[in-house]
DNA sequence: ACATATAGATTACACTTGTAATACATGAAC
DNA sequence: GTTCATGTATTACAAGTGTAATCTATATGT
């Protein structure tokens, strides 16, 4: 219950996957992962982490000077939260018009299929069981 | 080649949306089907209509004192890029832990499982084709 | 004890977005 | 021809975002 799910920026989601990654972690941790791929300043990623902080995305512990963060919303649960969000804004609501478009650009790849059938496999389980 | 689609913010894309529906259209046709659905002020929507134009994602003709609005950009290469986006953000560009979100959360209807076998036998085909 | 490096906190600043209000131009009514 | 209504254009303004720079407090080296 209680939660919506804060509001979360591009950039800040970068901050947020990379703790959902590893851990809890200091933030000289995050910079570093995080530069592996962009280009972002310290500076940048402080203010990240500190809008998450009151977005209450994430929390710290102090560790003697710094802080070590960690991830306070699920990442399963945001996942699909957005997921929903764009299917029911783009589709209204159906799935399978999305992956119509995807097959079509052909993005699909072989654990793709092989996750389709099972999902197919267990929903047809379902409705027998009805 | 050519046209990277522009960024089409939350409201722009419910008047874009609108045009999809049924255009060309004056300010006058959109304000009054946008307001079946949400109670945005005229002038919020003249304001939309502007920022699209500016945007290149919809064009007009003028009509005496006022204009027939129309798209530019289309709405099934709009949809799939945002669809990849999304899933490229989320899951790294695999369709299929999108799908098993939506199976977990019951979200899947039968017309979406349909769908799906669709796709899944017109992948197997081109496999087979290779 | 004191200077310094460094971690987090605060401030900055331009651009976008939601949500209009005001200004301007012109066709229509008298 | 002048006024009015109405359509479009311009301006407004706060909140959020990307992208940092500056400020402040403190652990650490000497």
């Amino acid at each position: 219950m209680s939660n919506s799910v804060p509001e979360i920026s591009d950039a800040e989601f970068e901050v947020l996957d990379s703790l959902w990654q590893k851990s809890p972690a200091s933030a000289n941790d995050i910079i570093t992962k995080l530069n592996e791929t962009k280009p972002w300043h310290e500076k940048t990623v402080k203010t990240l982490l500190n809008r998450l902080v009151k977005k209450q995305a994430i929390t710290y512990q102090k560790q003697q000077r710094s802080y070590l963060y960690s991830p306070l919303i699920e990442r399963e649960h945001y996942l699909v939260k957005q997921s929903k969000t764009l299917v029911d804004k783009l589709f209204r609501g159906h799935l399978s018009p999305l992956v119509t478009g995807f097959a079509q650009q052909s993005r699909l790849k072989k654990d793709d299929i092989a996750a389709l059938k099972a999902i197919i496999a267990d929903w047809e389980q379902e409705e027998k069981d009805d």
